[in-house]
DNA sequence: GCAGTGACTTTCG
DNA sequence: ACGAAAGCCACTG
């Protein structure tokens, strides 16, 4: 089967972006957000930020990785269509502290969780 | 192998 | 301040 062989060749190959993304937004603490550019800078792509979004597009569905409190660099919910709802992430969020307000988290600068900082 | 696309970011007008 | 375009890396057709 085709099916087969593409993912014995899938699995066989797994990009450690993946793993490195999960395993950060898995850490990331409850009322507290990251963004992509700090976690594309954590793995070592600056540039990346498109990527790790990329990643997170593969992470939908995954209740292990706490996407939504993934947001772009001011803080915004860019990915909130994306989602069974487009309140279900800023749902989400609010239920977990924070404060949203125009699809934006509101005191982001304090509520902004940088894995270079904090897992270093 | 080339072209199109994307949960981004930065820069120019 | 807002909108458009370029840069970026990886995936899909």
């Amino acid at each position: 089967m085709n099916a087969r062989k593409q993912e014995a060749k899938s699995s066989k190959v797994e990009n450690p972006f993946f793993s490195d993304v999960y395993d950060v937004v898995r850490q990331v603490p409850k009322g507290r957000a990251t963004s992509y550019v700090a976690i594309a800078a954590y793995l070592g792509n600056k540039r990346g930020a498109r990527m790790v979004g990329w990643a997170m597009s593969r992470t939908y569905g995954r209740p292990d990785v706490p996407a939504h409190r993934v947001v772009n660099k001011e803080g915004e919910l860019t990915a909130r269509d994306l989602f069974e709802t487009p309140t279900t992430m800023q749902e989400r969020l609010e239920s977990e502290g924070l404060e949203i307000m125009n699809n934006k988290i509101q005191n982001w600068e304090e509520r902004f969780w940088d894995p270079e900082k904090e897992l270093h």
